[in-house]
DNA sequence: GATGAATGAGATTTCATTCAT
DNA sequence: AATGAATGAAATCTCATTCAT
């Protein structure tokens, strides 16, 4: 998982470089990127040096959850790309899912332009391109469908986990098959929906308490 | 557009007022809710101390910008219930992307559960359900798809405009109309896509450049 | 005094900017550049925000300061432009040596080649070589010196200043006498220095007591 | 060199006790003092804990500096001792500067009140007086000269060997023979001068580019 | 009532020093 | 004994809020 090649890290020094973002990705997702270097610090156990011994600036530390996050899901892609009978593409976009909603902490940062693994964005959209025709060719997904509804997809999810979070942390899955439906021809629902919807008191904490 | 009850403010300092939530909307949406207030202030025209009568503090100043995206939203829901052949709906859905694509400096506050004003949030989700229950009347959506998932509609456009922004300012239609495909019986697509689907190089442009 | 263009500062603004500028001088002068901006802010009476609002940062604090100085020794180097007498070369080194001994905070900065009003610097060093055309033409310095000769002179009175301190604050005098003894033809003494030399007890209590 | 008694040390020890010295002259001169301690360790190719296993505290690094610099200068006043033909003093002051060159990193406080070697300070200073009387018997200096003026000198040469730095690495040699000058009986140059001017080049270099 | 300068608590960052490996 | 990672106090800097003009 090591993003620099330079020299190895002390084994206690990675321990501590894993800890630290383990920690970020858990306070940042909590308390939203504005949360204090020292919070993480803490939270990881270790002093505000340490932190910065491994990360230049909080700046780097959010870059490197993004840059983890980007090969995580590049990983997924190319697991995806085994599948060439038209399932890999929702197969992948069901890895992504888990993938945002387990890591929450970056998820605008994840899909805005930097200069973070750019290389990664670049295979993902891609292999996203080839899946997507593969998808097509078996007839699972109709002929209109474009790469770039694909991203549209990913992005959406952004927003109904940001929006669901803890409270509902699966709500992207069955947002996804509604959102995948619409992706078919004839609009079929996959399995009868594998996941149930929302209850009505989910939705109420989330957006709102006083619905009742 | 005042939203206590109070002494109805002089003219001038209505448009204060005025100007200071737009402001708020174009920084905010600019640069996050992280922009400082001198920043709003000087957007706004006014000093530090004419910001500070207005809204006793920053959080004030975005709770007015979500109260005001909710009175609205709730006006837009009021307006879409006159339609009650079946298309209210999707008239308001429509209505509330643009709403949220038009000022999406609070995008992820608009949809998070707080205190202000939760009877226009419980009335927004009252009138989805039964313009919902209209929708389905006249066979325009499956029986199945409940009114929990029309939230998660409403939440996966937040996270399509906060990714797309100012560069695909359209892409949430796009989003939108594949998502209604799937909510509709045999998912036929509405009037074959009335938004074309990103081009490539706009997805390039949001997400990293290296695609080409 | 006020360095860049601008909109003339308020008043209050303008007379915290000039305590800024004075105490940073003193405490500087006191404790080295090293000094913290606290200790600044807190000697001029005023809050650490009001320092950041006048200066943006530390760098920006000590080249105003450095700022100040040349220009004014600019000033003086004009002043002693009026002498044609060939007087006006001493005039100024002993005005330059009064300058920086009443302002010791930023000695090494001063004549460290930096972007802080380079124009002055080049201008007070061609002052200088008009000046020493001048006394070399009324006979009061050998013909062989050349004009950064007059720099070494400057530059060396740093040295002493920086040494001698609070201890012994005109030992600088004595120092630049002799220095100009050196330069004159026939090295007479000036007027049998005018400044007498050190007590031993003050050389011995600046560099270190056990002499006796 | 060492200084404390103590045992002496292993000769791994000791070695690596003058390479942190020659490092830190070496990163003192070129940064300051101010540079931290990771960057004197590292260019002495050793870790922290062995250059904190040397000496104590940063201070005492520095202070070992400043020892050995007081210790080095009360060889070269004894071998200056040697000469009893009046040239002595000049030889002592020509060697001070030749190591005040090489070894800039703490001029400052080579000359600064300090609990350091003061024994060698108040030697040294007595050679100076004695080396000076010896100059004035054979009328090589003026009689009115007196001791704190050598002082004087040397601290002067500070200025300019700071200012100068690696620039002009021997314009204190000019400096100094002009400053002699101003103290023998006619003032007449020495030598006609040993050492040339600086060029003008270099001096714009110092002090500020625009010069031209 | 409006202005923008002042405030200071809190954030990020550095670095002399300690300590586990 | 040597290494370099860990520490946390202290420094620089920011910005929501207050207040004098």
């Amino acid at each position: 998982m090591a993003t620099e090649p330079g020299r190895p890290l002390r084994r206690d020094a990675a321990e501590n470089r894993e800890r630290l973002l383990a920690a970020a990705n858990q306070v940042f997702a909590e308390h939203g990127l504005a949360a204090s270097v020292d919070e993480v610090a803490q939270a990881a156990g270790v002093g505000m040096g340490t932190l910065y011994r491994r990360f230049p600036s909080k700046q780097a530390l959010i870059d490197a959850l993004v840059a983890s996050l980007r090969h995580e899901l590049l990983r997924l892609a190319r697991a995806a790309q085994q599948h060439q009978d038209g399932s890999g593409l929702a197969r992948l976009l069901h890895a992504a899912g888990e993938l945002q909603a387990a890591q929450p902490a970056c998820l605008q940062r994840l899909w805005r332009n930097s200069e973070v693994e750019p290389a990664a964005v670049a295979e993902i959209r891609q292999i996203f391109a080839e899946l997507l025709a593969d998808a097509q060719r078996h007839g699972m997904v109709r002929p209109d469908v474009t790469s770039t509804d694909i991203s549209l997809v990913v992005w959406s999810m952004v927003g109904v986990i940001a929006t669901t979070g803890a409270v509902a942390p699966t709500a992207w899955r069955r947002h996804l098959e509604l959102l995948l439906a619409g992706l078919r021809p004839g609009g079929q629902p996959a399995a009868e929906f594998a996941e149930p919807p929302l209850t009505a008191d989910a939705a109420a904490e989330i957006a709102g308490r006083p619905a009742s």
